[in-house]
DNA sequence: CAATGGAAAACC
DNA sequence: GTTTTCCATTGC
């Protein structure tokens, strides 16, 4: 038996496969989809059987090597993933293997030193009908300590080993009056809390969530915009009740990992533990073990991360991806696919709905529904008793000229309000750090990263200055290494900062601060969360990861601290981005019948951005936006596609940039716009420089054979590199 | 003419 | 990606 295999070694040069004999005591196992371990060349590799050919050795003109050994049971890759992989690698101009190994575990991935194993527990139990097992307990009346332990096992089926010592159980286990059995078990546990509300839905909800279970044996895409605090969850729920009755699984795709518990312990509520659980949250082996949880068929809905969109089911009855405008449902770094994309092919394959559901749709589904590509579900108002807040816009140019910088007026008589009136307050920084650089009085030098064209980020806890790019980090300067002055000025606030601030404003406010610093350590995303949600904090200050999905009954004040900090990045997608961010912040005031307020600070109080979260508008937000798109030949009028070039060598890099824009120009079609070459925004990162062309089109069946072309054309120059972002994030 | 090193090739 | 091979330059 001959078969192809694909090596773990992700380079361009080796994306194909390589062919190997299987040994005759290995043939049983050997199936398509199998990670095997082979020799190639010098050293020991595992890649996954891709074909099983029916060639004989002499058809080849090399000598074949042997496969050295098949390492899993059952194929790690199933015929529906090995044709996602094709697509992705297609699509995002990957190597086979980058894409198959994107879409599994670590545990399953092919990798040489993988030793994330299968977790088990011992226990023992008898051996021996219960007449034989008393008679030895007479005949042994001097054996205490086996009596002890044979008594314990009459009185219960089995027991955990590891509570009797080790050389009792080795000879009662000899004397075959006991056996060990040995159970696999499951890391991960969740940690639910029992809610005894009963779920009704409103005539609205209940009617959209018909329409979607009427139609629940198409490759229909909804897209369900509901304001926030409208109610898309019981709209969900209620679908995936049907689609369980069905005997079919569901995929639940949620934006931040901080909203995983939330929504895992409302499903939990009504499903059971019927439930996996998939994000970067989970160490490898807790990851593991809930994708085994998928294998062995014993869940029937995955709540996860954009990786849960490959969660391996056999009878997918519906995907859900809640917050569909969320950028992360795009992975920023190779390959670069779109959740969104991937959950649409499994969605035809398995002829089942999938429902894109948003209070701030991206331009691009809204305008899909608009076109009627996508249905549109419309819920127009809150639940219950509970109303959109009041938006305050506050100028901050005014504020400066009375002497406020970080916090105005109206924003610090609101928190001293909230705080007396004891109910809780938000605010929102999207800034990470203490301040964002630091600069010389002087002769203005600013202390950038080494390695990256950024200025770095003072950290008071750890009197650090960092880079949030490559992780650089160096010890705070008090001296100016350009000019020696000695008065070097933090300029730019981030959350550390405020916090600070906040402490000495208000000495007996509980505040917790939540960003990427105080979040790293494993379970502190829901610490704080449930920290807070019981009360055992006023304040809940953060970054953007605060913004989205939570639900706090108690939060009557948002506020915004500075809303220019996305509004100043310049890329095309800055205004919808500060929209959405702004009016999903706003959506978590006043999620009770109590009334919420949101403050929000800015320099551009006039910006349509920032303007139209004051009428919670998206309509005309969307319009107001559509029309800057469209005069700027951006998406969704057209499509954008980024080449990247990366090099070491500054003048290469510029020079090869020059050759693919004017490439590009040639083979293109006419319509099709090429922009570039540019250095990119950030034109360094990790001592790497960083060049870009821009392609704008509508249509052009050129592209895909050009942009091979390109890449094939790089792929064994190591001074070059060139990466294809198909709609990228950002520009 | 060996030693060194960096680029290129092979990897089934 | 890692290892080996190849070839040109350098040093003695």
């Amino acid at each position: 038996m001959i078969v192809s295999v694909l090596t773990s070694i992700g380079v361009e040069a080796l994306n194909k496969t390589f062919s190997y004999v299987v040994p005759e005591h290995l043939k049983e196992k050997a199936k398509v989809g199998c990670r095997v371990l082979i020799p190639f060349g010098p050293q020991r590799l595992e890649g996954f059987i891709l074909k099983i050919d029916n060639k004989s050795v002499d058809e080849f003109e090399y000598k074949l090597k042997n496969i050295i050994d098949v390492v899993d049971d059952f194929p790690v890759l199933n015929n529906e993933l090995l044709n996602l992989g094709e697509y992705i690698s297609k699509t995002t101009f990957c190597t086979l293997i980058n894409a198959y190994q994107v879409m599994l575990p670590t545990a399953l991935k092919a990798k040489e030193k993988n030793n994330i194993s299968i977790k088990t527990k011992s226990y023992i139990s008898l051996n021996q009908k219960i007449n034989i097992i008393k008679e030895y307990i007479n005949n042994n009346q001097r054996s205490k300590r086996q009596i002890e332990l044979l008594e314990s096992l009459l009185k219960n089926d089995k027991l955990e080993k590891s509570l009797f010592d080790s050389a009792v159980v080795k000879t009662l286990v000899e004397k075959d009056l006991i056996k060990v059995i040995i159970e696999e078990v499951y890391r991960f546990k969740n940690n639910v809390i029992k809610e005894n509300k009963k779920i009704v839905l409103t005539e609205k909800q209940q009617e959209i969530a018909n329409e979607i279970i009427d139609n629940l044996n198409n490759d229909i895409t909804y897209l369900l915009y509901g304001v926030t605090g409208s109610g898309k969850t019981e709209v969900y729920i209620e679908v995936i009740k049907k689609v369980i009755e069905d005997n079919k699984q569901v995929i639940m795709l949620v934006p931040e990992i901080s909203l995983t518990p939330q929504m895992v312990n409302r499903f939990t509520n009504v499903f059971g533990d019927k439930i996996a659980v998939l994000h970067s949250g989970l160490s490898n082996g807790e990851k593991y073990d809930e994708y085994r949880k998928i294998l062995n068929d014993e869940v029937d809905i995955v709540i996860g991360a954009r990786s849960a969109i490959f969660a391996p089911f056999k009878k997918l009855g519906a995907i859900i991806i809640d917050e569909e405008h969320t950028s992360s449902y795009k992975q920023d770094n190779h390959p670069r696919y779109h959740a969104i994309d991937i959950a649409k092919v499994r969605s035809k394959t398995h002829s089942c709905p999938l429902i894109l559901g948003s209070a701030t749709p991206s331009l691009e589904s809204y305008a899909r529904a608009k076109k009627g590509v996508y249905k549109l579900l419309e819920l127009k108002t809150r639940v219950g008793k509970s109303k959109l807040p009041i938006v305050k816009i506050v100028d901050m140019k005014d504020e400066i000229k009375q002497g406020n910088s970080t916090f105005s007026k109206e924003l610090s008589k609101d928190i001293k309000d909230r705080l007396e009136k004891g109910e809780q307050i938000i605010l929102l920084l999207n800034r990470r750090g203490y301040s964002t650089f630091v600069t010389c009085k002087d002769c203005g030098f600013t202390h950038k990263c080494p390695n990256c064209d950024i200025s770095l980020t003072y950290h008071k806890t750890t009197n650090t200055m960092r880079c949030h790019y490559c992780g650089y980090g160096d010890k705070m300067l008090y001296t100016c290494p350009e000019c020696g002055g000695r008065e070097l000025k933090n300029l730019g606030t981030g959350t550390q900062k405020i916090e600070e601030e906040l402490n000495l404003l208000y000495p007996n406010a509980r505040i917790i601060r939540m960003d990427v610093d105080t979040t790293s350590k494993k379970g502190s995303h829901e610490k704080i969360i449930n920290d807070f949600k019981q009360e055992k904090y006023d304040i809940l200050l953060g970054t953007q990861m605060i913004a989205k999905g939570l639900d706090f009954p108690k939060v009557t004040l948002v506020g915004v601290i500075n809303a220019d900090t996305s509004l100043n990045i310049p890329d095309f997608r800055s205004g919808e981005r500060t929209f959405e961010l702004l009016s999903q912040v706003a959506g978590r005031a006043g999620r009770s019948d109590m009334e919420g307020k949101v403050v929000i600070q800015t320099y551009n109080p006039e910006h349509y951005s920032i303007n139209y979260t004051r009428s919670h508008d998206y309509e005309a937000f969307y319009q107001r936006e559509m029309f800057i798109r469209k005069q700027m030949s951006y998406p969704p009028y057209y499509y954008i596609t980024l080449v990247r070039i990366l090099s070491k060598d500054y003048v290469k890099g510029m020079e090869e940039s020059r050759k693919i824009s004017d490439y590009l120009k040639k083979h293109l079609n006419n319509d099709t716009i090429v922009l570039g070459p540019t250095t990119s925004i950030m034109y360094k990162i990790n001592n790497v420089y960083r060049y870009q062309c821009i392609i704008k089109y509508k249509k052009d069946d050129k592209l895909n054979d050009t942009l091979i072309k390109i890449i094939n054309h790089y792929k064994i120059n190591k001074n070059i590199n060139v990466e294809i972002d198909n709609n990228p994030n950002k520009l």
